[in-house]
RNA sequence: GCUCGUGUAGCUCAGUGGUAGAGCACGUCCUUGGUAAGGACGAGGUCGCGGGUUCAAUCCCCGCCACGAGCUCCA
């Protein structure tokens, strides 16, 4: 965020960038003729617009927009020339002191303190350039267009705060998004394609729908499936699980919590405490340090020192062999007890060490969808996408060196089959690297180079184009992601495939080999959805809540012409449960009319009109929800057609 | 977690310093109608929660909770 783009990089702005630029330009001048005192930090175009970061006393809320886009109006007529000037490092540093820099005169006493800060930040050598656009002077790389007129087309969409650089411990800006575009009808397609989105939006349709609920009661970010929610997952997870048994999977369970010992040698515990719920405190410890008078405070400093100190021997020893014998020894000071659990890989480890191995075992592939609980920041859960606690389709592979890259390759395999299934294409996938420079993951250097190289390779196989990305890896290893836009642009990690050399070390994991000896397993850990309910919240989106009849909630409706037909209709919806296919019956004294209109708002793949016209011909009438009226059929025959179109799981 | 905004019936939303309203959904009855809304009547609310100001608070003030947007974070 808000890294300083090169001048190469600045060149290649497309004509749509550099408008909303000069947009940023236009809105800060019309920003200043209100409130003649804000100053402004950065002010780059985004995908879908621009902003501009600005510390200002008023408070800045929609009421203002209509002004402020008044102002822009206004400022975009009297089309001034933008201005290119190069200066020096000196004249820059003048004129931010003076208060000019982003403003319209000089500012006694209110200097340009952001635009010091980055002319600070330019490199010694490189060019200093002022834009000016009327009385606006900004310390700017450019590029801008000709004419202010050029950015007429404009709105402000939104308003919100920033941290300054990025950085949550600096101060807070407001940060005004607007988006422009060259004509006014772009501008409005844009606008409508935005309520277009909303009305996808999985929050709505969940509701709407009756997939899901969030209960105020029950808890933030914790996620109710509704029955008909239910269905969809269920049959996400039994297409799944036929995709695994395919593929040489074994299904396993394991309890939702375990020992804190557990997660100090996996190393969830001492390196993501802040992350997962606190720990649950055996009562006998809880009583023996309420004996002693432990406040609750003085609980959390002991547990708090406790995991500092892990911490630090951890890093101690890494980039060092480590085996069992040499782990994190059980510390009489750490309070006893469980962990809800923040990944399934510790249980999953637990029951591949349960019996000797041989090479001959490998690979062993352990499948279950297992829950686990995270303790995400209140301001960032939201719908689906982002809770507290979750099912993962998870799987953990150990397998040989020499197996890893097959193996990788066997796992995309499956996440591509998953999206292709349900017509997923618009993702892009990533490649998650070390950053070089964090603390925050363990393991040594030669074993992370040999696991991106292993998901450099088999990202390569996958035929789509990847993007690698430093920091983005799990503590134990580098990843391949697929990752997916939901309805108002946020990305999204779904499927997930990661190398590990990590833990098996941690756990001192071992197989014999042909030689007999003691070698070390790889892991991968894999889950193609991510999370059931992430998954799910996109796919409502993708599909706008129009299931394939597969994973329709309700995939069929009767509905009666009157009830003349009532008998007949019934025949029909009890040959439709004897064939398996979820259905229901509307009988209801409403016109046809309002029972067609009832079942395209439940979004329900088919009605079967059934009146007397049905009665006497022993057809059913279809009406598809998207495709409109689709004649009549005999009853067994569209039993047949709905029958292979779930087995199917065509779209 | 931070900033701003929002919170009124199951849903979508009006509204007021004097304890509330619409449409849809729901219930009952009438209607038996052929591919997106037939009609009548009825029931339904501690106006998010807790304090404060006031003769009086759903409305004003403060705190909390939840939701939304953005930021930060995301094993």
């Amino acid at each position: 965020m808000n890294e300083r783009k090169t001048l190469e990089e600045r060149a290649q702005m497309t004509d749509l960038e550099r408008l909303r630029h000069s947009c940023a330009h236009i809105m800060a001048t019309a920003i200043l003729r209100l409130w003649p005192n804000a100053q402004f930090a950065y002010g780059p175009p985004v995908e879908n617009g621009y902003y501009y970061d600005f510390e200002l006393d008023h408070r800045i809320t929609p009421d203002d927009f209509p002004k402020i886009e008044a102002e822009m109006k206004k400022i975009a007529k009297e089309n001034h020339k933008f201005e290119r000037k190069v200066i020096s490092r000196e004249e820059a540093i003048a004129l931010a002191n003076s208060g000019r820099l982003g403003g319209l005169t000089e500012r006694p006493g209110n200097a340009s303190q952001f635009k010091l800060d980055l002319i600070e930040k330019i490199p010694v050598g490189e060019e200093i350039s002022l834009y000016q656009n009327g009385d606006f002077i900004d310390l700017c790389a450019g590029p801008h267009v000709n004419y202010a007129s050029k950015c007429k087309n404009n709105k402000l969409m939104s308003i919100a705060s920033a941290y300054y650089m990025g950085d949550e411990s600096k101060q807070q800006l407001q940060r005004l998004y607007g988006t422009a575009f060259p004509t006014t009808e772009e501008l409005d397609k844009h606008l409508e394609q935005l309520e277009e989105a909303k009305k996808r939006d999985h929050r709505k349709l969940g509701r709407e729908l009756q997939l899901f609920a969030i209960d105020d009661q029950v808890g933030q970010g914790l996620v109710l499936w509704l029955p008909k929610g239910a269905i969809l997952r269920q049959e996400l997870q039994n297409f799944i699980g036929e995709e695994l048994r395919k593929q040489g999977y074994q299904q396993v369970f394991t309890p939702h919590i375990g020992k804190l010992e557990l997660y100090k040698t996996s190393g969830h515990f001492p390196y993501y405490k802040e992350s997962q719920f606190a720990p649950i405190i055996e009562n006998e410890h809880l009583a023996e340090v309420a004996h002693e008078g432990c406040t609750c405070a003085e609980v959390m400093e002991r547990l708090d020192a406790v995991s500092s100190r892990l911490r630090d021997e951890i890093n101690d020893r890494a980039g060092r062999e480590v085996i069992a014998h040499d782990r994190v020894k059980p510390d009489a000071e750490l309070l006893q007890g469980f962990l809800l659990k923040p990944m399934n890989c510790p249980h999953h480890i637990r029951i591949f060490a349960q019996t000797p191995k041989s090479y001959r075992d490998l690979p062993v592939r352990l499948a279950e969808f297992g829950t686990v609980y995270r303790w995400e920041k209140s301001g960032e859960l939201g719908g689906l996408t982002r809770v507290r606690g979750f099912t993962q389709d998870d799987a953990h592979l150990f397998c040989t060196e020499d197996q890893v890259a097959q193996e990788l390759i066997g796992c995309l395999a499956l996440v591509k089959t998953v999206l292709n299934t349900l017509g997923m294409t618009d993702y892009r996938v990533r490649v998650g690297l070390r950053d070089p420079d964090s603390s925050k993951f363990t393991g040594n250097p030669e074993q992370w180079d040999k696991a991106e190289a292993a998901c450099r390779d088999a990202a390569a196989t996958l035929g789509v184009p990847f993007t690698e990305e430093p920091g983005e890896a799990a503590f134990y290893g580098p990843k391949i992601d697929f990752v997916i836009k939901d309805v108002i642009g946020r990305e999204w990690q779904l499927g997930t495939v990661q190398v590990d050399y990590v833990l098996p070390v941690r756990f001192d994991l071992t197989y014999a080999g042909a030689d007999n000896k003691a070698h070390r397993p790889v892991m991968i850990h894999r889950a193609p959805f991510g999370s059931m309910e992430r998954f799910t919240g996109v796919l409502i989106e993708h599909f706008a809540g129009h299931f394939p009849t597969w994973l329709a909630p309700e995939q069929v409706r009767v509905v009666t012409v009157s009830e003349k037909s009532e008998s007949f209709a019934q025949k029909i919806y009890t040959d439709l449960q004897a064939a398996n296919i979820r259905c229901s019956l509307d009988n209801a004294a409403d016109k046809i009319g309002a029972k067609i209109r009832n079942a395209q708002l439940d979004k329900i793949p088919y009605m079967l009109v059934i009146g007397e016209k049905e009665m006497e011909s022993g057809n059913v009438a279809i009406r598809h929800a998207r495709k409109g009226d689709l004649g009549v059929k005999l009853l067994a025959d569209f039993i047949a057609d709905v029958t292979t179109e779930v087995r199917e799981r065509l779209l």
